[in-house]
DNA sequence: GCTAGTACATACCTAATGGTAACTATGAAG
DNA sequence: CTTCATAGTTACCATTAGGTATGTACTAGC
C-alpha cells in the first residue's frame, strides 16, 4: 500500500540526537523541576522531606521522578539499609551543574510571573469580547 | 499524637502562589521548549516552518502550544489577513528574556548529555544484573 | 501478638493527553 | 469548475499519565 514510512530514517534520527532536544525533553516535567530546586536548597533529603516540599506529589510519581533522575545521573540515592528504612536523595555533581540555569528560570519566574499573569489577563478578556 | 495536617492551608497557599513554582509548571512542556528553542535563532517563523523545526508535532499540538505562549506574552502572532493565510510568531520582549535561561539549558545539554547518556547505561547495566 | 513507622512496589481505574482524519475559508492558477 | 496552498478547527479514538488503595519488610515499643 505504500503510504508514508512513519522511520523517516535521515530527518527523526538527526533531531534525536540533538543533545538540546534530549535535555528540554528530559526536563518536560513538571515534578523534575521542582525536584531540582528543592535539592538545591537543601543538600540531601528524605522521602518523606521531598513529598512535604514538592507540595502535592503522590508517592508514586515521587518515586517515579527520583528513579528517572538518579538513572540519568542527576542525583543519587543513599539507602542507609536501616530498618525503619532511611534513605537520602541529593544532587550529583552533574545534577548540581544543571540546577544552574534551571535557577535562572526560577529567578526569572521570580521577577516576571506578575507579567506572565498580566498577559493572561489581558488575552482572556479579548476573548471573552469575541465569544461572550 | 499531633502528626503533621495534611491540609496545611498555608504551605500550599504559598505554594502555589510561590512564581518559581509557576515558571517550572508553565514550562514543563516537551513544546514549548523547543518553539523557544526554534524562535531564539529565527527571530519570525511561519506555522510551517515550526511544524519542520519540531520534528514530530503534530499541527493540533502545535498550535495548542502557541496559543498558551500567546496568552502567556512569550510570544506574539501577526495575522496578515490574506489569503492563502499568512501568520507569523515571534519572541515578545517578555520571552526573549525567559529564552536566554533555556538557552543555557539547551547549552548544558550540548555538553553533559553524552555524561547523562553514560549514567543511564551504568544503571540499566545493574539493574538488568539484579533482575536478569 | 499487635501497632507504628519508613520507603517503597503493585494493581486497578479514571482522567487527560495527544494522534489521525476530515472539514473550513478563500483566491489564484489551470 | 477544479485543484492547490495555508493555517487552522473539530470530532473521535487509543494510549498514557497519574491518583488511590493496598501490600511488604523489619524492628521497637506496648
Amino acid at each position: 500500500m505504500l503510504k508514508a514510512p512513519e522511520q523517516t530514517p535521515l530527518e527523526i534520527m538527526e533531531v534525536h540526537a540533538c543533545p538540546s532536544r534530549q535535555v528540554m525533553e528530559m526536563l518536560a516535567d513538571k515534578w523534575k523541576l521542582l525536584v531540582f530546586h528543592s535539592l538545591r536548597q537543601r543538600d540531601v533529603m528524605r522521602n518523606g522531606e521531598l513529598m512535604r516540599a514538592l507540595n502535592g506529589v503522590s508517592q508514586k510519581m515521587l518515586t517515579q521522578t527520583l528513579r528517572a533522575l538518579e538513572r540519568d545521573g542527576l542525583i543519587f540515592r543513599r539507602d542507609y539499609q536501616e530498618v525503619p528504612p532511611r534513605v537520602e536523595y541529593g544532587l550529583t555533581e552533574l545534577g548540581r551543574s544543571l540546577s544552574e540555569p534551571i535557577l535562572q528560570i526560577s529567578d526569572w519566574g521570580q521577577s516576571n510571573m506578575t507579567a506572565v499573569e498580566a498577559a493572561r489577563e489581558i488575552y482572556d478578556r479579548s476573548e471573552s469580547e469575541q465569544h461572550g
